[in-house]
Parts: structure tokens; sequence; C-alpha cells
DNA sequence: AGTTTGACAGTAT
DNA sequence: GATACTGCCAAAC
């Protein structure tokens, strides 16, 4: 299922974009709010992309537990009423830790710019050991 | 059509 | 590190 084959959504949108990344974060992996802003072209559009993500429509069912801001904190819990939630979503994943509410982005950062670019995919699984 | 609003990020202290 | 302050820009009002 790809965001831009729905046809109740505006194709052109910022929006639109960011959820495409978001569907292809891997499992057990995450990726901060600037990361996609940077793959997208817009580097300053971080906030755009929290944005994005606070309206979400359901029907999409986007992993959007996967993205933290920059140092790994679970900014976006709040939205899913508690970042509890949001943390319990992640451990699921086997998403490492470093304290209570920051994931340990040295080990499961996901660049989506490295996987749409050059890198394939095969190579990027294999470094990261993924099962 | 002008203003306000963020699930952010960079810099400075 | 942790705050505090400032730029950012599409979207919602």
């Amino acid at each position: 299922m790809n965001a831009f084959e729905r046809p109740d959504m505006d194709a052109s949108s910022f929006r639109l974009r960011v959820y495409q990344i978001v569907e292809a974060i891997p499992v057990g992996r995450v990726t901060t709010y600037g990361a996609i802003a940077r793959a997208l072209g817009q580097p300053r559009a971080a906030r755009i992309v929290g944005g994005a993500l606070s309206r979400v429509p359901a029907h999409l069912d986007l992993p959007c537990h996967r993205v933290v801001n920059r140092v790994g904190y679970l900014s976006g819990g709040w939205s899913f009423g508690h970042p509890d939630v949001m943390k319990t979503h992640l451990l699921e994943e086997a998403v490492p830790f470093r304290d209570e509410w920051h994931v340990d982005l040295e080990s499961c950062f996901w660049d989506p710019s490295a996987d749409f670019d050059s890198a394939s995919s095969d190579e990027v699984d294999d470094f990261y050991h993924i099962a």
C-alpha cells in the first residue's frame, strides 16, 4: 500500500511524501523528523514532518511510533495519549533504549535518504544484522 | 489574505 | 548534559 495511490489525497502535498517514507521504516529501526525532511530535500522542514504526522489519516496505518526527535526522545508519544504507549510499541520491536524515554539512535537509526538513493537495501540490512 | 501553530532543530549559555 | 532562545514553513484558522 503506497500513500501515493490514495485517490482521496492530494499527491502534491508535502505530507504525502512524508507518509511514503514513514511506511518504509523497517521494523526495529527508527528515524527522525529532520532526517525525513532532509530526505525530501528540505532540511528546514522538520516541523512540517511533525505536523504531517500529527494528522495522519487512520486508514493509512503508518508505523508513526518509529519516528522520534533528533536526540531519540519520544516527542510524539503525547499524541498516542501518553509516551508510554509509543514506548511499548518500540520495545515490542526490540528497539534499544538509553533510558526511560530515549531510544538509542546510535544503534537503531535508519536514514531515509540512504535507502532512497544509491544504497541497496540488502547491504543496509546486512550492516545492521537485521533478522 | 494575514496570523497562529506546532510529534523540530541549531546555536548559545 | 540540560535549558533557553530563535529560525523554520506548510497548514489550519
